[in-house]
DNA sequence: AATGCGTGCAACCGCAGTATT
DNA sequence: CAATACTGCGGTTGCACGCAT
């Protein structure tokens, strides 16, 4: 048998919040923190599944969120973004603190779309309209590189947008996956760094690459502690790469990685598993 | 004033990966 | 190890609102 059963599917509200249970929920989570979603409406005195409160949480009820319109600034970066990552929202929502994905997917959705075809550009591919056909498969996006390595040159964590560009061959296993639908090593090689020619300013070298096979060499529990730790959509590694801070969480409650290393030229930052 | 249409956005749905029993 | 729940993500939907006719 597995776990019990998440919630009470049928005596559970739907549709939009109220102010109620709004402040139901913000109450909730400043006395007891985030986490636990299962049992949280339970205990706040919620009517909700706990995949609903979560999803009120992050995307409107958190403090840290930037209400209001997006920059220029911030336009600009959400579409380099996409031209790297594809809709990977939550990554590209790493970018661009205070924003959530849900915002940014909207945004994209609405504006950034219609911006990009008024410059005559295709919004999945970034191509001129008309142009991606001859070389990219139409029904999928350009360059979804969902498992490209932020890494960073710079000793911490950079944030846009000042990213170092670095080329990432060090790990081709997934990406190697990703290209045999599309294309060559040497296509997919050149479709990357004529993007990253594109946009020098960023580095998305985002490969989360297969697990670091290195030995415990330590017997420490700190140390051995910290060689165990997840990254969201990966397996349980040994070590890796911690992505909250490469995707621009800064110091938020998001993370909570302690110490850095420099392995190959790329800093790796480790987290201690919390429970 | 009534109606229709387009837009923006909050919320839901379904899925994949992971954790737990 | 299998079964099942939990979490997080991306896609989609539906409603409220503003504007034009």
């Amino acid at each position: 048998m597995g776990r019990s059963p998440c919630c009470e599917k049928a005596h559970t509200n739907k549709g939009a919040w109220t102010k109620e249970e709004d402040q139901r929920l913000i109450n909730y989570i400043r006395a007891h923190g985030e986490g636990c979603w299962r049992s949280l409406p339970k205990s706040a005195g919620l009517l909700r599944c706990g995949k609903s409160c979560r999803l009120r949480w992050i995307n409107y009820l958190r403090p840290d969120l930037k209400r209001g319109n997006f920059t220029d600034e911030e336009d600009e970066l959400i579409i380099k973004l996409h031209s790297l990552l594809g809709n990977k929202w939550s990554l590209i929502a790493g970018r661009l603190p205070g924003r959530t994905d849900n915002e940014i997917k909207n945004y994209w959705n609405t504006h950034i779309k219609r911006k990009l075809l008024s410059r005559g550009l295709d919004p999945q591919t970034h191509r001129p309209v008309g142009a991606s056909a001859t070389t990219t498969n139409p029904t999928t996006p350009t360059t979804p590189y969902s498992d490209v390595v932020l890494s960073s040159s710079s000793p911490t964590p950079a944030f846009p947008p000042e990213m170092i560009i670095m080329n990432s061959n060090h790990n081709s296993s997934k990406v190697e996956e990703t290209q045999s639908n599309s294309g060559t090593t040497e296509d997919h090689q050149q479709e990357q760094s004529s993007q990253y020619r594109q946009y020098p300013e960023l580095n998305l070298d985002l490969s989360i690459s297969l697990p670091f096979q290195t030995e415990p060499t330590s017997t420490n529990t700190a140390e051995s502690k910290q060689q165990q730790f997840r990254v969201s959509k990966q397996p349980v590694i040994a070590q890796a790469i911690c992505l909250c801070c490469r995707l621009g969480f800064q110091s938020s409650q998001a993370c909570n990685c302690q110490t850095t290393m420099i392995t190959n030229g790329v800093h790796r930052y480790y987290s201690p598993l919390d429970s």
